[in-house]
DNA sequence: CGTAAGTTTGACTTACATCAAGTTTTGTGG
DNA sequence: CCACAAAACTTGATGTAAGTCAAACTTACG
């Protein structure tokens, strides 16, 4: 499953990066974040005092089918996109050509602040299922928070967090050994879950063992080895890409013990 | 040597965390970003096209020693640091009791970004020679960046350069092989070096084997070794922490060259 | 000037990668 | 809906980059 550009329709069709016409926008009215369920948690409106402004913040709303991509690697940054429901992945590249999975991001997460500073996006973000896209101009973003102290701090915020989320998958890619990698990212993709109000204990993966591998700094067969491992030592339960996680405290020993 | 909090001496002594006066802060007028020599590449006010208005956001300096501690982990908020002069490391720590240095900061850089969303700074930023650093209070960036569009602009730009550098980080710690990590760890510096005017092919490393290695996910008996091989195949001069850089298209061949 | 911290280098170990073969799942067109 | 190909996954055997342990050497510092 490589990244293919989605296919363009007819539809009351903007471009997102100028020349390359490969989003389908949907109408303006459905991108309300008013009637987004993903509201509450989404740091682009969550808890805003003036919903109307947000939702003038949002300009369109994108739709893209599993394996599309969302913005590639190079492309001029015009703005934020934010998941509305579904989930992707950001992959970055070496000047050699290797990749990593830099983050997997799923309904509320806000994706391409790394390109506010060069004003190029140095990711590609590809869908992983179906999945739809609220599109921010940062233009009227950065109005909006000269108007607003509340969404300027919300701004600062959403930035941040994704400053403490990079520091962390750093801090895990340079310490810990690789079953600790894994037992991290399943509790933290469990929280994630959590916090938009699903199970925090059985999910189904969107990604492959490939691509967990690439974003743990691992294998796929090392991946796939651990996966066994940790469901005969029942700390999970994992039948393909389904995982139930059966022992969250032994999970967690395992992340916080030191490598001797 | 490890980290030590600042003595406090007798001084127009303000604390900044509150409750431990561990900081040792220096006259008001001392801090002015317009006698600073940082301030062409400093984003708190390069370029600015009211200084005025940015010398009044630093509020006091701070001086300390080689191995004082600017802020410890857990530290409650209250705003941004930038470097004056000097350097420093920031030190993270897993749940487990594990260190990684995540970044390591020259003159002008800003730090402490990641605190904003948590209101608590997540790493532990110790001095490695004596140096200085600028306080920047929280609210009154904000208050400006209300203020100016300009500053609005560079401090959402600052952000997102952290963002971009810790992804570049993760990129090398997921997927370089060792002697790549070095590589890359000695050109980057270089070239911030040379971004503040000094010898991009000369300079003096701050940091020991050990910290070198923890920034790099790797062991200082690592580290040393490849420090000797690179001397040994002539494309670094080494001699303790002194460096010189003498083949950088070999180095950046051997960044850039697909593993295997 | 002496002690501690930092560095180098060697011998050995290990965690993860690589290679390889077989199995299961997914997706597509008849 | 089934058949069949491609993609994804599992598991085993073997290789290797980097870690660990250890000892000697060098530099910094009170």
């Amino acid at each position: 499953m490589s990244a293919v550009p989605a296919r363009v329709v007819a539809m009351p069709l903007r471009t997102v990066n100028g020349s390359q016409p490969y989003l389908r926008a949907v109408t303006r009215r459905a991108a309300a974040c008013s009637t987004c369920k993903s509201m509450a948690f989404c740091l682009a409106c969550g808890g805003a005092t003036d919903p109307a402004a947000v939702d003038a913040l949002v300009t369109q709303r994108v739709r893209l089918h599993k394996g599309e991509s969302l913005v590639r690697s190079g492309d001029t940054f015009t703005g934020l996109f934010a998941v509305r429901s579904g989930s992707c992945k950001s992959v970055v590249t070496t000047p050699g050509g290797q990749e990593q999975i830099a983050g997997y991001h799923i309904a509320g997460d806000i994706l391409g602040a790394e390109a506010i500073y060069t004003h190029a996006h140095d990711c590609t973000v590809t869908a992983l299922e179906d999945s739809e896209f609220c599109v921010l101009p940062f233009e009227r973003m950065e109005a909006l928070a000269r108007h607003s102290a509340e969404f300027q701090h919300k701004f600062n915020a959403l930035l941040s967090r994704e400053i403490g989320r990079e520091r962390r998958v750093m801090l895990m890619l340079g310490t810990m050994r690789a079953e600790q990698r894994l037992a991290a990212f399943l509790l933290d993709l469990a929280d994630r879950y959590h916090a938009r109000g699903y199970s925090s204990s059985e999910f189904v993966l969107r990604m492959t063992r490939e691509e967990i591998g690439s974003h743990l700094g691992l294998k796929l067969e090392t991946v796939s080895r651990l996966f066994s491992r940790f469901h005969q030592e029942g700390l999970i339960q994992v039948q393909g890409r389904d995982v139930k996680l059966l022992d969250r405290v032994a999970l967690t020993q395992l992340v916080d013990a030191t490598l001797q």
